[in-house]
RNA sequence: GCCGAUAUAGCUCAGUGGUAGAGUAGCUGAUUCGUAAUCAGUUGGUCGUGGGUUCAAAUCCCACUAUCGGCUCCA
């Protein structure tokens, strides 16, 4: 198995393991909350026993597992986790009891100085009384607010791992210490525990970092640099499909296309003011000699289309007649990522985004807020992308990060909040989520790790308007100032390709496959046939091929199914006889024979339904 | 940016101080075959880059780059 390609896991075989084992988040279950709890201190005592000079911070439940924070003179390594796994094997056979204790305040300042563990000091001052201590025998105890099993017997020494370690500032305060954390996983019996395994590998398998290579889809270079994808043919395919798809669905919704360059004045983002507030993220400015870098007067790549289109905008005295105005642009921008944060397509310095600008009246606010979230709900739809979240993402009053009147991010807030409500939305508040300029609605997606991104957002925007005097006439003939809505249903093609490589398992619906349609014959002899039917499917936009490659029909098969291909067409002397072609479908299996005008007629209309042939 | 790990053939990986390997892909030949791997032969690597230690480095040390996990950040 070690010496295959990787393409062989994705056999049929190895996926007809239907998950038969429920497994409950923490958050579902009160056996696991307790269960991951008490784990998690069998594990930092277990790291206090053979690390005396690690300091215990704080160590929560997670989702599919616990962590735990250590201050540790030295960091823990791979082989640590062995030797404290092995630990903790130990403690949870002592049958240790679990007890828990109420302490004053005063109380449990007293003993966490007599263990001389400052954190724990500095978690008490946040903790509300009554304060619970939980005693692991004798020898161990922690603040924690439970709950917990009763005795380290009820632990499976089975069912538990110590997953990885990583680095992790006290707080989440990238300025304060870096601690030491230890993510562990722990269930109710080793069933459990081995199915949790599989699926992690299972979801390993989807990850588009994998399934683009394999895929033949995108790569990156050393050369060309980190964050920076390169499309290969497939790829660009997929990408061109999804951008005419949107560009369709924009010019039905009276979208207005419009193309700006890539870099721009340094001046225009001064204006915008994104030179002052994140110029740090912009790659560093192009300026012709030194005298001209110290006067900033150079070029620089842009990191957001906005301020090109309301140049646009402003090019001419606009009518409130004209509004609303929604320019669209597939605007590719760069920002300069910290390199920890790079990653595959999700999080990559250059990257297009399905960026439109509208330009509205204050009255038209509302309904058009509400037309552009009905376009991105639809979007998804088509895309058959169920599992989001939508997120009002607003400011952190606290911060001094934004721009604007405090006056304009009201308004806009609750313009988003009308709207949410009038939809009947699912919804949660992220504050401090905000863009600088504006607070947004945006559209949370989970990849193949549980990792959150933000996909399509719609964000209103009173400030930009107001720093580049933006206007209209309107009806009275005054002059008015429009408002902005800034929008993304897909967020990046870069980011939305690789959800939905993940979401689908690389097996795309017919309508975005790279190769929707390939030809296998069963001798060479009848590869004209197959050549000439591949032209005739190409002439009609189907995207077909031919297998040249002589091999066995067994091997050209397999061939199409590792590389995902929805639509297989083979072709013996039967086929050739009767100008026909014997299908196989990668959802259905073998469809029997049809003539190549059925097969036409139906690879067209599955196209246009967005569904399978 | 921070903590840690990793980097060997197009791909997936083995190789822990003594002449660089496997499977697969590619190429060549034979086979002309009916629904997930036909057989044989064969090309291919400054072992990420640059320094150092050593008689000798893929292997040990240092720096850098990239990737991976996490943290922080994210317009």
């Amino acid at each position: 198995m070690v010496n295959q390609p990787s393409v062989i896991s994705e056999s049929p075989d190895s996926q007809e393991k239907p998950a038969k084992i429920h497994l409950p988040r923490t958050s579902e279950s009160e056996t696991l909350k307790k269960i991951r709890h008490t784990t998690s201190h069998v594990m930092a005592m277990a790291v206090q026993k053979l690390f005396p000079k690690a300091q215990v911070t704080i160590g929560p439940w997670i989702e599919n597992g616990f962590y735990y924070d250590f201050d540790s003179p030295e960091p823990f390594t791979e082989k640590d986790l062995k030797a404290i796994k092995k630990e903790m094997i130990k403690i949870i056979n002592r049958k240790l009891p679990v007890i828990r204790e109420e302490v004053s305040r005063e109380e449990a300042e007293r003993r966490i100085k007599t263990i001389n563990e400052p954190y724990k000091l500095e978690i008490l001052e946040g903790l509300q009384e009554p304060i619970t201590i939980y005693h692991l025998g004798e020898q161990w105890w922690d603040l924690c607010a439970g709950p917990h099993v009763e005795n380290t017997a009820e632990l499976n020494p089975q069912a538990f791992e110590l997953e990885t370690v990583a680095g992790a500032y006290w707080r989440g305060d990238a300025t304060k210490a870096q601690l030491q954390r230890i993510y562990g996983t722990a269930w109710e019996n080793p069933e459990q525990l081995e199915e949790y395994k599989r699926r992690k590998e299972e979801a390993l398998r989807r990850d588009h970092r994998k399934l683009g290579k394999e895929l033949g889809l995108f790569i990156f270079t050393d050369d060309v640099g980190p964050g920076l994808p390169l499309w290969t043919p497939k790829g660009t395919i997929l990408r061109s499909t999804l951008e005419d798809f949107l560009k369709q669905e924009q010019l039905k919704r009276g979208y207005l296309p419009v193309v700006t360059p890539h870099i721009a004045r340094v001046d225009l983002f001064k204006t915008s003011g994104h030179w002052q507030k994140y110029k740090e993220d912009m790659f560093p400015m192009m300026a012709d000699d030194e005298e001209a870098k110290a006067v900033e007067q150079g070029f620089v790549l842009k990191p957001m289309n906005c301020p090109f289109h309301i140049q646009i905008y402003k090019s001419e005295l606009r009518s409130y007649r004209e509004l609303p105005m929604r320019l669209a642009e597939f605007g590719t921008v760069y920002r300069y990522e910290q390199s920890g944060e790079l990653g595959g397509l999700t999080r990559v310095r250059g990257f297009t985004v399905d960026d439109s600008h509208l330009f509205v009246t204050p009255e038209q606010l509302d309904a058009e807020f509400l037309n552009v979230v009905d376009l991105i709900l639809s979007v998804f739809k088509s895309l058959q992308l169920k599992n989001f979240k939508a997120r009002l993402s607003f400011r952190d009053p606290a911060s001094d990060k934004y721009i604007g009147s405090d006056e304009a991010w009201e308004t806009s807030q609750n313009a988003i909040r009308r709207a949410v409500e009038t939809l009947g939305m699912n919804y949660f508040e992220g504050i401090g989520e905000a863009a600088f300029y504006g607070p947004k609605l945006d559209f949370i997606f989970q990849d193949a790790l549980d990792r959150e991104w933000q996909l399509g957002t719609v964000q209103v925007d009173y400030n930009l308007p107001e720093r580049f005097e933006l206007e209209y006439v309107a009806e009275d003939g005054s002059r008015k100032r429009p408002v902005m809505i800034h929008r993304a249903p897909f967020g990046s093609l870069e980011r939305l390709i690789g959800i939905l490589i993940e979401e689908y398992a690389g097996d795309f619906p017919l309508w975005l496959a790279p190769i929707q349609i390939r030809l296998l014959s069963v001798k060479d002899e009848f590869l004209p046939y197959i050549q000439n039917v591949v032209k005739e499917l190409q002439v009609l936009g189907i995207r077909a091929e031919a297998d040249t490659s002589g091999e066995r029909l067994g091997k050209q098969i397999r061939n199409a199914e590792t590389q995902k291909i929805p639509v297989m067409a083979i072709v013996g002397e039967k086929e050739v006889e009767s100008n026909s072609l014997n299908i196989r479908t990668r959802a259905s299996g073998e469809l029997g024979a049809l003539s190549v005008a059925e097969v036409i007629e139906r690879m067209k209309q599955a196209i246009e339904n967005y569904s399978d042939f």
